[in-house]
DNA sequence: CGCTAGCTTGAGAGAGTTCAAGAATCGTGG
DNA sequence: CCACGATTCTTGAACTCTCTCAAGCTAGCG
């Protein structure tokens, strides 16, 4: 993790960070302008690079942090020999370690996927923010049943056997977006497959014949944050029509 | 729904409920004792007979329901012609309604397995009392933050299509013990496909497989609340080992 | 240039689905 | 109390999607 040479720039009004700013749950909402000013000076504006850990499975809770720009995996091990599962996405606007927090220690192996920024906040300041501002721990439950929401969603769209992998891939993709651009976040293959809880030869299959199709394009590149997709074909083939 | 003639019985100080009473995260853990008293009068004792709907998809939120008998399935619908996905099991001491009270509605559809008693309690209430004592509302934040956690593990545990059905289903059924014992909440087989996501016949072969055995007992009857169940078993079924 | 990690492609096998028919159980009313 | 229809569950056989194992390919990096 790296330091950035600024300061979140939400609580000096500047429209600039979308993530604390201008949404429904957003971080600050109802709390007074002079309250968060007078915290800004704790919070550091961090960056991590691609596949960098956020944090391990059982650390000690510390901070949490709110997504700028980038997207993080939280990922979970079912214990012997099974593979490694991811469980959840986070996109800019989420908040990493809500969940850590409320149990005193991670929940989950978090990784940065492509670059990521933003704002790392400490706990006590939540916490005496939530003590102090019920609104604000508010907004920090609508954070924890939003999730609760997606990963429910989550559950049904995805891992459901009977449906087959082209279907479940399709729902992938459209969950992967940034924002509702035709720009669907850049996963390894292997992610991909611990997402679907498919094998890698089966994601690769399928990722192959949606480029066959057209319905993505591959930049190639390994390292690039997106690739850009057919949003309304993909939607097409998430809703059992046949792809062809 | 049916009306109890008793209201719940926690702040009275007598030990009965359970629910609400002597857990980590028990309900009023945190709020003066005198404050709890004075809302008693709003809290009414209910009772739901098996099968009955506790409430509807996308109905207005109104009341928490503190669950102290029984169990309660949260069904979502994947659209289309997809069968109805069970994603979560309530038990005694559980909150039920508490996404709904966020998100405005009901995020599910709930149903009580066998017959169901509990507390229930207005939202204007609970939302009195987050805004007034912070620390109760962490006690709601935990509850939330524990079905996420349970949800994660629910999506990891039996989710996968590459552990066969048979290790899904002996750890499902340990999901589905009352409490520590040795009996666990009767789900028809309908209600076990939709969990595993495993078509009614694959079900009923594991399930009569199981029985045959020796894992579980069934009493046949379908109205029975439980049935009982070789744990030890079950467990060594549910981490690989062959089940002969 | 060669190494490693990530991806592709193929053929065979197996677990679960699908379709279909039949048995057991429930509860309801005569 | 028994007969009835409606659920719920059982059992069978063929099919199919995905896994498994195995080999080869490509890109990125020292």
């Amino acid at each position: 993790m790296h330091f950035m040479n600024t300061h979140c720039t939400a609580w000096h009004g500047d429209k600039e960070c979308r993530a604390c700013d201008g949404r429904d749950n957003a971080f600050f909402a109802g709390v007074a302008h002079q309250d968060v000013a007078a915290l800004h000076i704790q919070v550091d504006n961090v960056y991590y690079v691609p596949g960098e850990t956020i944090y391990q499975l059982d650390a000690p809770a510390e901070t949490l942090l709110v997504i700028r720009t980038g997207a993080v995996k939280l990922v979970r091990y079912p214990g012997k020999g099974a593979k490694p599962r991811i469980v959840r996405i986070l996109k800019p606007g989420d908040v990493v370690g809500l969940d850590a927090m409320l149990a005193g220690m991670a929940q989950h192996h978090a990784v940065a996927v492509g670059e990521v920024r933003g704002c790392r906040i400490p706990l006590p300041v939540v916490q005496q923010l939530c003590m102090q501002h019920p609104e604000f721990q508010w907004n920090m439950m609508r954070q924890l049943q939003s999730s609760l929401r997606e990963t429910e969603q989550w559950l049904v769209d995805l891992t459901c056997g009977s449906v087959p992998a082209r279907e479940r891939m399709a729902r992938l993709l459209l969950r992967l977006r940034d924002g509702d651009s035709d720009r669907i976040y850049h996963f390894s293959l292997k992610d991909l497959s611990a997402m679907l809880c498919l094998t890698l030869e089966t994601a690769s299959r399928v990722i192959t014949e949606f480029a066959g199709l057209g319905l993505m394009v591959r930049t190639g590149k390994h390292n690039e944050q997106f690739f850009s997709a057919d949003i309304a074909a993909l939607e097409r083939v998430a809703a059992g029509e046949p792809a062809a």
